[in-house]
DNA sequence: TAAGGTTTTGTAAACGTTTACAGGAGAAGG
DNA sequence: CCTTCTCCTGTAAACGTTTACAAAACCTTA
């Protein structure tokens, strides 16, 4: 690897003009100037970021940390930050934190240690609050989709106006009970979305409560289970309501395999997208991840720029898609 | 952020012995030592690892490269490489260079700049050869699925075998014409498989060449446009085999829009995975992109470790997917 | 042509580590 | 008690940059 040393050496200056001929051009001579490009180029140098970041203490990088990488809410989020980064000249990195803490806690570290510039941050689901490295720097940062009540930008989702354009949806269709499968209560998302289908749920009578609502982690594998359980339970219902896509993949499964037929013997809604190729189609409803990426990256760059004001909470509003929207294009 | 100097002060020791007490506890004294721990604890220092790297010129990190992060088979490759990663102590990059050679060339330089240790490369089709960048450092890099004749080592998966395997299954569901939905010719793993098809379908009779064969950029636009033409052109055939997930999804929209009724009217195969919600499955291959993931990094690790025994390639067999097989477990 | 100003340049310190080297302290052996 | 050896320690240089500062070179202008 070449330094800046044989670039001086090879065009005849300091090591000083040539860090100033990359970094502020014109306080060097044209003639100066031309040689040591050339220098450059003759010697296809290019300058150790490492050592920059050293100096300089910045990188010009930032980071993007998901929880599940191959959740597709998740990859949209990174997809929207990609977007606005590749314009700002910013480098991304992608850290998948695998809903580990300990992971998490892992990558924060040697983020901090390689000068990152700045986080656009969906938290795992388990921590309550900032993770201690987190509250120890203040790294700029910016939640997406959950958050921990800190004193950050946040861009959510409106999971209350979700749920509710979902339940809407299979009451107009004329479903009379509603079962919910739904995420942990402890998860600020989680309980958002249990809490709206319980005031809609059960405005007049709370007694379904228990036997209409079923929680659990938000995994393929809980929803499968959910499921299950709701029907080998035996209890009557028309429909379910899952609160998010992973919950509502498991569900589905269940009742594939239990020989439900969806939606013709129940029907299934379900919160975030479940995949385009499901046929026939699956009501649900789509919150628009690219652009909450893309949005939450551009308030960081705002914030990495030096802009101190007051914490900002911007509310994406989800999108409902339904059987009848792919008839109309098809 | 603390520096080594500060934990130096509080234990009363120089810089030197701290640094020591890190990465050689046993030539400090045990008492050193434990003053030295206690100051690091207290003030909850750990170690800049920028300055580490610019000084040792390692880094204990790797980086995964992939031209999509949002496509199944790269998302598992990622996976496989996280899961050897964890256990070996080292922090992966996730780099997503969305089929641009530009932004693959970027990234490259950034990570060189970071001073990561090796690479798991799935190069961007549009290359034949190594980046210039590459070349000029002698970086430790893995290919996954996709390589470019160089002297690395390089994992892959048999594409005759899984073309094979899916002509033989059309066949013998009673089949006549089997229509291709290619990708380009000019990338390794597109002419391999078209091939494939090449050498299976034209055995007897080479007539049908132009007319079974479309081949087109591996993108789910792509393989639409494909299907769409294959169908309006009015040739007869009974089957499709599209050579990549993208593609596959591709001719599933056109033909869904088209009123046919798959595999009704028509039977279509695909390479890769096209999501486990279709229904009725789709017969596919199935790579193991996974195992190929953990069998790069663990190659990466052992050539990181200073093995510089001659290139490997390993070939992963796929496995082959039918709706039988659904059946059997549902 | 001398004084003053402006532009351009090089020297050297700094960023936070690691590590070669040399020196000091103590133990062992004569 | 002196030598030799071992173990531990600190000093200082190095990694590849950036940048404050001072010196040098070049213009103006009187």
């Amino acid at each position: 690897m070449k330094t800046i040393k044989d670039v001086a050496a090879v065009a005849g200056v300091s090591v000083a003009s040539v860090s100033r001929a990359m970094n502020n051009p014109s306080t060097v001579s044209p003639e100066n100037l031309k040689r040591i490009n050339a220098a450059i180029r003759k010697l296809g140098y290019a300058p150790n970021k490492i050592a920059r970041s050293l100096k300089v203490q910045t990188s010009k990088s930032v980071a993007v940390m998901v929880p599940d990488i191959s959740n597709p809410f998740h990859l949209k989020v990174i997809k929207g930050a990609e977007s606005v980064l590749a314009a700002a000249g910013y480098t991304l990195f992608i850290m998948d934190t695998e809903e580990s803490a300990e992971k998490e806690a892992r990558s924060l570290r040697d983020l901090l240690d390689r000068q990152i510039d700045g986080l656009v941050y969906v938290p795992v689901l388990t921590n309550d609050r900032l993770p201690p490295i987190l509250s120890a720097n203040q790294l700029p940062l910016v939640f997406v989709d959950r958050f921990l009540g800190t004193e950050h930008d946040s861009i959510r989702g409106n999971n209350a106006a979700g749920i509710s354009m979902l339940y809407r949806y299979l009451i107009a269709k004329g479903h009379r009970t509603i079962a919910l499968i739904g995420g942990p209560d402890f998860s600020q998302i989680g309980r958002e979305r249990n809490e709206a289908f319980r005031s809609l749920a059960f405005q007049e009578d709370g007694s379904h409560a228990q036997a209409l609502m079923r929680t659990g982690d938000f995994t393929v594998e809980g929803g499968y289970r959910l499921a299950r359980e709701l029907v080998l339970s035996g209890v009557a219902m028309d429909a379910v309501l899952a609160t998010n896509n992973l919950l509502g993949i498991g569900a589905l499964k269940a009742f594939r395999e239990l020989g439900i037929r969806v939606p013709i013997n129940l029907e299934l809604a379900v919160f975030d997208e479940i995949g385009e190729l499901v046929d026939p189609p699956i009501p649900h409803v789509r919150q628009q991840a690219f652009e909450m990426g893309a949005q939450a990256t551009r308030f960081l760059l705002e914030r990495i720029g030096g802009d101190s004001g007051p914490a900002r909470t911007v509310l994406f509003e989800p999108l409902l898609f339904t059987p009848e929207h792919y008839k109309k294009f098809s």
